[in-house]
DNA sequence: CGATGATTTCAGTGTCGACCGAAGGGGATC
DNA sequence: GATCCCCTTCGGTCGACACTGAAATCATCG
């Protein structure tokens, strides 16, 4: 007897939550996340979200709170309806990583201004000057490479 | 009256330390990280960097393991010397950063297998496949551009 | 082999953050 | 304006992790 699509889409949910904890983002905000991005309709409610995820409302309620605010997840009020709909807004994605890669690169402001300090010094910068080589080419290929990025498929 | 250039390399360790310390690597880690990218002489023992950032033993202990472990610090025995001593290991810096961003690029792999579990349902799949397509061209052009990175200065 | 000096291990402490669930507040309908 | 949901807020619990300091371990030298 053969495990049906909804189960293997909530074990998806599970590891695609599982990533994002590494990274920082609470698990049951990464399962906000992997369910909108699947599921059918597209919008939910709150309370739809605490049922499906298992999860109780305040933890739903303080997930989407921070998930609309990076932009991740759009809130819809309608005239007539108590219960907003919230839905996943995947073109929000792309500022999400570039987000990501900006933290990486913005290393340099750091090693910069630590070459400043060290400036009287060539021989005591030599280290810090290997790391802020490196984090300058990243200062500079990745906004560039950020630029040849296509846009999303219709 | 100034202050000392140690000091404000000192704030500067800080400075340094809380960056990484945001991207989970502990304080005292990213101080020792710090400090020996500018210390003069380049090597230290456990004992110095416990007095030097007054942490310690066990936690200068710790997160030299660590750091050892991740290759960003060389550990040094020498004969006749009980001490051992560490210096940092800035060539490993980008192995480091690239770690970094081969993280990023990874979601691909969680994005991909979310599309074959779709793949019976390309109306319900459209919201991740908007996802999908950005980490897809961030797996292809990511190690493309490390691949350009230039060799550290001389 | 014992003494010495350094490092690692480990149990204990404190802090921080995620999560829960009950209480409170705000709309919408009647 | 009373009622009914639904959402948000908030106190409390729990677990994870960084850090400490003392004890155990290890290496060197006399």
């Amino acid at each position: 007897m053969s495990v049906g699509r909804e189960t293997r889409l909530s074990a998806w949910i599970e590891r695609f939550a599982a990533h994002f904890a590494e990274e920082g983002i609470p698990l049951i905000g990464g399962r906000i996340l992997g369910y909108l991005l699947v599921c059918q309709p597209v919008e939910r409610t709150a309370a739809e979200l605490s049922q499906e995820l298992e999860a109780s409302s305040g933890s739903i309620s303080t997930n989407l709170k921070y998930l609309v605010n990076v932009g991740l997840v759009t809130k819809r009020t309608r005239r007539g309806r108590q219960a907003a709909e919230y839905r996943i807004n995947e073109k929000a994605w792309s500022g999400f990583v570039q987000r990501k890669l900006d933290a990486i690169a913005s290393v340099q402001v750091l090693t910069e201004d630590g070459m400043r300090l060290l400036s009287g010094d060539p021989e005591r910068a030599m280290r810090l000057r290997t790391v802020d080589h490196l984090y300058g080419w990243l200062s500079a290929e990745l906004p560039a490479l950020w630029e040849r990025r296509p846009a999303s498929p219709k």
